[in-house]
DNA sequence: GTCTATACAGGGATAGAC
DNA sequence: GTCTATCCCTGTATAGAC
């Protein structure tokens, strides 16, 4: 009996090749896995593959679409506290927890690399990137502020030096470690208000 | 007249390859850069790139090869001090005053990515990263020793969280913004020895 | 929707003349 | 040493049957 159209098990399938790539891209690299490769791993033929997806790229791209919501939710939820400084600490906690995935660091690096060569790619992870920064940002200010964080830093620049030390714990991510309580240790004192000196 | 055999040519005619690949492997990608793009950009044919480099990989490594010397010099200048702290952070300054080159994000990505895949390059980049752990471990325990670094810090796992606070400062750096100050300034607090409490 | 088959292009590396 | 010509392979994407 031919199948009939099945829009929950097409769904399926894209999210099966979606793990494929999560999985390959990271051990080989975008560009050393085919299409083939993906559609192997993920049970079914190429030619689906380009059913399912307008083409390569996409795929790679449908590995950061999902990103989006859960990374306005982690903001909303951080902007809502009485110690903006201890809520910046929890959003590195939440973020620097994603690089114990163990795709997460290959990941990483091909989307460094691609985003420069697909503006579409760069558009959605610019938009995530956006949504954390104006989180940091405003957090920042509010713990200048209130005392908890040196005034003398700019809350746009530092917040950027944190988004790229979590990067860079990413990077570093090659053994087990988990890099949460190191990166909590860089970016408190970082931020931190010099204790000598002007109080409030 | 068929010229003689001319070994400063053939040096410089590779430096030339080399000098291409820098460039074009950080706009475009390793595996976006062809042998020819590479043989065309440096003024010759992909048949003499493969005479002066067993194969393409050997090209990418050649960017890599000439940097060991630097560095065990950097870290050798640097142990000859009576100020270790400083000294830790003229190494950060002087490893970030690197950034400042162009094409030095693009190769920084591409070496993470091709670094799993070719053990030559492996051993290459991790000689180098053991020479300077070595040093900024070495710099860190005396830190500690005279009180002017954090004893509650492991030097070893200090080192490596230095190092990637630099590779950080490395992909932040598509801005044309010196990133010398705040990485001094971030590295500076995340060592220091708490003010407050147990003074030597 | 899913497959098989294939068009079409491009790249790494080699051969051999000069 | 340097070139040109080319072998051989692989990959993306499409066509068309089912």
């Amino acid at each position: 009996m031919p199948r009939p159209p099945d829009p929950a098990r097409a769904a399926a399938r894209r999210e099966a090749v979606t793990a494929a790539a999560a999985r390959l891209f990271a051990e080989r690299g975008y560009e050393n896995t085919s299409v083939t490769d993906l559609a192997r791993a993920a049970g079914l033929s190429s030619g689906s593959v380009f059913y399912h997806f307008p083409d390569k790229r996409a795929v790679f791209r449908s590995l950061f679409e999902r990103d989006l919501p859960q990374c306005r939710e982690l903001v909303e939820r951080s902007l809502d506290t009485d110690d903006p400084l201890e809520s910046i600490l929890g959003m590195v906690d939440a973020l620097g927890a994603e690089a114990l995935d163990p795709t997460a660091p290959g990941i990483m690096v091909e989307l460094l690399r691609q985003v420069d060569r697909d503006p579409e790619l760069a558009r959605i992870v610019s938009e995530n990137a956006s949504v954390l920064h104006r989180g940091f940002a405003t957090l920042l200010r509010r713990a200048i502020e209130s005392g908890t964080v040196d005034g003398g830093l700019d809350p746009d620049e530092a917040a950027a030096w944190i988004q790229a030390v979590i990067d860079a714990a990413f990077l570093n991510a090659e053994n087990d470690t988990d890099p949460r309580p190191m990166l909590r240790l860089i970016v408190g004192r970082f931020l931190a208000a010099p204790t000598t000196g002007k109080a409030t």
